[in-house]
DNA sequence: TCATTGATTGGCCGATCGGTCGATTTCAAG
DNA sequence: CTTGAAATCGACCGATCGGCCAATCAATGA
């Protein structure tokens, strides 16, 4: 029987209940959220925020296990509450909720500290998934948004060279990237300006680019930093 | 409706069973994931592969609803096969399952394609919830990673511009991240040099930096373009 | 109304840049 | 041993850059 594999935590039924801070401005949206949320039998609903500034002090003083957080709240923002709650209790999981799907938000989001992302209008069945990831630590993004978030990944995807720069031509580029002069980046690798000029010129060559700037562009770009 | 949070029974009653597809080299790896796959009452294991070229050919006979699909395999690996068949089936959802935890790899992966991102030895549950994620067309990440891929996102973090520059400067600025000389960006913006001159020295002075390349990099680095 | 801000332009000058020649040394591979 | 790539240096020159000065005009808001 492979579910003997499972190690510790069997599930729902083995853990005491997830206890739930609901953070939401809205009225109706608050009930319907802790109408659903209570109904699930491995959690309850121990508060109920309607500002940023509430959820912060509520969050410190009940010590949830996981607060669904709204975005768009009155005075301090779902973001800006997330962050404050993360620097003080990094335990403590955030699932947020809203119904923006800006790419700036979402990504603020998450960079806060959120561990789940979902989308007002999404089935209940997701919002619960969502909190299934969360109480692990896991991140859950929604499917309207999962791609466009890992496509703001790319710049960073590189480790394929694809222009083999010597390792000397390296240095030179990281240097240049950190917007060092030619005397600057001389006297910091010890090297008389020509040799750099003639680095920088190999760079360009091979970067097929005509000046340092494109040159540190496409290096941030491709990664070779 | 049930709300329970064990993901693998929820979707059990309204979705007809998930026909998934194992690849894995690892024999014993290998029949432990089908053995708890088709415990699962949700889904149905419909076929196995051991490298990434018959985890395709498999993919594209069978189409299945999703692959388990392992990294480190024989000939063609893990992520390679995904990017074809997410290419070739957009739908086709793949749950990557390995024990690296190599960033590069990480984001290769998520950049291929790959709906959920697990780590083996992490508990069978967690296999589980990121099926169910995955399914929905949600995105899931390992807890051990969730965190280091979203820091991966800060390069492109910005929004609430830390430095507000004239719409006017940003024109500039736009042009010189694409490597543009003064006089280029003068006559591409209709403006006389020393415009453009003066625009740039706003732009450095609001970056605190020295030169264009700088300005690039900051421009860069802080999303503004 | 007056002040401020942003966009616009001009000139001057020293420093730096980028291109184009050249050169030597070392080290590893053929 | 010879070839080649990489790294190291030099000189020249025109173009560009960046800092500093000062100015006009429109729109926005106090």
């Amino acid at each position: 029987m492979p579910n003997d594999l499972a190690p510790a935590e069997s599930a729902s039924h083995v853990h005491p209940l997830l206890r739930v801070l609901i953070v939401e401005d809205d009225p109706v949206m608050q009930l319907g959220l802790e109408q659903f949320l209570d109904d699930c039998d491995s959690l309850e609903v121990i508060g109920r925020a309607e500002d940023g500034y509430a959820a912060i002090t509520l969050a410190l003083e009940l010590e949830p296990d996981l607060v669904v957080m709204d975005i768009g709240l009155p005075q301090l923002d779902g973001i800006a509450a997330t962050q404050q709650i993360k620097q003080k209790s990094p335990d403590m999981r955030v699932v947020v909720l809203t119904s923006h799907m800006d790419d700036v938000e979402i990504v603020a989001a998450l960079a806060s500290g959120a561990d789940a992302y979902c989308i007002k209008g999404a089935s209940l069945e997701q919002l619960a998934v969502a909190v299934s990831c969360a109480r692990t630590g896991a991140a859950y993004l929604d499917p309207q948004i999962a791609r466009r978030v890992f496509n703001h990944l790319q710049c960073t995807h590189s480790s394929a060279p694809v222009v083999p720069l010597s390792p000397r031509e390296l240095d030179v580029l990281k240097l240049i990237v950190e917007g060092k002069s030619n005397p600057e980046i001389a006297s910091e690798l010890f090297l008389s300006i020509s040799t750099v000029k003639t680095h920088l010129r190999g760079i360009m060559n091979k970067l097929s680019v005509d000046d340092r700037v494109q040159a540190a562009v496409a290096a941030l770009r491709n990664g070779l930093v």
